[in-house]
DNA sequence: AAATTAATTGAATGTTCATTCAAAATTACG
DNA sequence: CGTAATTTTGAATGAACATTCAATTAATTT
């Protein structure tokens, strides 16, 4: 009996507009009250969806990580090219794209949260590791396969990984076009090189 | 005639105040007041030095990125030894200690906040350009002196410093000591492979 | 000692903030 | 319709904030 629970829905709402408020004013200038103005409707509202901006902080890490993951969830997998599919996946993973979605100022901020704060620390270390699983189970089935010649599928995922990582970084900086795209490139080369495809 | 000016000391001990108290608290949660408090000074004098807090942001970008620097600051140069000299500078790029000493919470922090302010970026982007400006160097005259055999030096300098920010960023969110180091471990070899050393 | 310059303090400003609480509005069910 | 659950509002709290301004203190020179 009573009034059916709009939490699920109205948390998802706050989170989204909390992480489009801190993608234009920087994370460290928004607050409650911003995110309440933003949505027309009372800051109080807010603290009884999540009990403090502290709750309300994990929970924009949870969104903004769970977003990351859409790597490797939309993907077409055709059972039988896994040549293909691994392809398309370092394509992915190195594409201006990939960067504009995920690489942002609101990620770096919570990072470095996450020097003071072990949870938001777990998190991240959480998301790259199941990045690096994924990528490490598709070589070794593209080296069971013989598709490429690698001697250890997850030092391997590892090593790519660390290179999008830090291209990203650098490439973030970069505001000239042309520059931007010719580092991209050539560190996608070079991924491709470590697979020796 | 008149009082001596103490500026110069007063902004360097304000902003390496600014870099503690940040460090401990993050960025986020620093004010004026709270490093005036830390000081034992009135916060009217921090403005009274920096006129507001976004210059006082800029002097902190600037003391952290000056830091960075050191890296080839203060190393031998022993005129004959240019091996020694290249393996020196990259067994310190990819050491823990190097990590601990510029890696941290305030470092991305500022970084992320060059997301939304270009005079940030730039700072930082001249930063990373330095840094592979003079790897580059070094390693074009290890080529000339015939120490090592690669194609760009250019190249090459980028691609070791994408591998030391990439490294850096997964390697901070490690807290199992051995899992750190043979990851550090297994970043550098990787690096001296790519200079075939 | 007087004049000058800069450092430093202290009080005051108005704004924004997270959070609390009680009251009101809305929706569902019997 | 009445009860129960949940949403939503609105007002209030006290703390913290950046910044201002005038007044005071301290060092330096003539």
């Amino acid at each position: 009996m009573g009034r059916n629970s709009l939490k699920d829905e109205r948390q998802k709402e706050i989170i989204q507009k909390y992480y489009l408020v801190a993608k234009k004013e920087g994370i460290e200038n928004t607050s409650i009250a911003k995110i309440a103005l933003e949505m027309d409707i009372n800051p109080s509202l807010i603290i009884h969806y999540f009990k403090n901006k502290e709750e309300l902080n994990y929970a924009l890490v949870d969104f903004i990580l769970e977003k990351y993951l859409i790597i490797y969830k939309r993907q077409n997998v055709e059972e039988d090219d896994l040549k293909g599919y691994l392809v398309e996946l370092i394509d992915k993973l190195f594409s201006k794209k990939w960067n504009a979605l995920f690489n942002d100022s609101i990620f770096y901020s919570c990072y470095a949260i996450g020097f003071r704060d072990n949870i938001i620390k777990g998190k991240f270390k959480r998301l790259h590791d199941s990045l690096r699983k994924h990528l490490s189970d598709v070589l070794m089935k593209c080296k069971i396969a013989g598709v490429i010649q690698i001697d250890s599928p997850e030092a391997t995922a590892d090593l790519i990984y660390v290179l999008v990582d830090g291209a990203y970084y650098y490439l973030s900086l970069i505001s000239e076009r042309g520059e931007y795209e010719n580092k991209l490139k050539s560190y996608k080369e070079y991924a491709f090189g470590l697979l020796k495809i």
